[in-house]
DNA sequence: TACCAGGTCCTCG
DNA sequence: CGAGGACATGGT
């Protein structure tokens, strides 16, 4: 087995699996039970969280999707309807609210005027060419619009974010774009939408409990794995 | 109190 | 290209 995948193992087992994406059911986040989005309405709250969540707490992005649902706006047609300051307010737990009511816009109206509102077309496109279209979209990157492939449209694509961009870095791989560190993932592992998806929430999961800004490698379920760690003992 | 959090865009060299 | 600044709230 590579290193990629030993690690992958290591982590699941140690931390469980993750249930991601997590998605809100009458109003509130059920965590523990989701297994991602069940219908239409729920993968557009996947998306609209995924542009929310932009360089921002899960906590915060939280308060801000419940605000959404308590105003019925997870829903296309209201977003562009809605004044752009009202929008803002509503979601301004989670940070950057002005542009991010922007984004959360911009995507609304590519999507009425590409597919008439119909998320099951879009995504019916290749992972490519979703991808392409994605991040044409202002306020949308290459992690907003992995995201968006890989948990709302269940596509296997591997999304790398600040957190695995840190691990793999400390760990000792050369890789440092988002292309090449894509491309890793891509090479090593295979192209399977329930492993992306388990392995990036893992990756989270290990980034904000133990490998942070300054790590706890002692505790650190991979520091076998990792140059960093034996930089530091030796 | 200051620092950090599941990025992206824009501008400038 | 890539570095640097702007965007902003809530938790610790």
């Amino acid at each position: 087995m590579n290193k990629i995948m030993k690690i992958y193992k290591t982590l699941l087992s140690q931390f469980g699996s993750q249930h991601w994406w997590p998605v809100t059911e009458k109003g509130k986040f059920h965590p523990e039970y989701s297994n991602g989005p069940q219908n239409e309405k729920q993968k557009l709250e996947v998306i609209f969280g995924a542009i929310l969540t932009q360089n921002t707490n899960w906590n915060n992005v939280e308060k801000a999707i419940v605000r959404l649902n308590k105003h019925d706006l997870i829903d296309g047609k209201k977003i562009l309807n809605i004044d752009d300051k009202k929008l803002a307010e509503i979601i301004i737990p989670s940070g950057y609210h002005n542009q991010k009511a922007k984004k959360l816009k911009n995507f609304c109206e590519f999507l009425l005027k590409k597919y008439d509102w119909d998320l099951s077309l879009l995504f019916k496109n290749n992972i490519y060419e979703l991808r392409k279209q994605l991040i044409d979209i202002n306020g949308i990157g290459p992690e907003t619009a992995d995201s968006i492939i890989l948990y709302a449209a269940k596509q296997p694509i591997f999304v790398v974010d600040a957190y695995t961009k840190r691990v793999f870095d400390r760990i000792g791989f050369k890789e440092k774009t988002y292309d090449e560190l894509q491309e890793l993932f891509n090479k090593n592992l295979a192209k399977s939408e329930k492993l992306f998806n388990e392995y990036h929430a893992l990756l989270v999961e290990l980034g904000k409990s133990i490998c942070k800004k300054v790590p706890l490698c002692e505790k650190c379920p991979i520091n076998n794995h990792c140059n960093y760690y034996r930089k530091e003992v030796a």
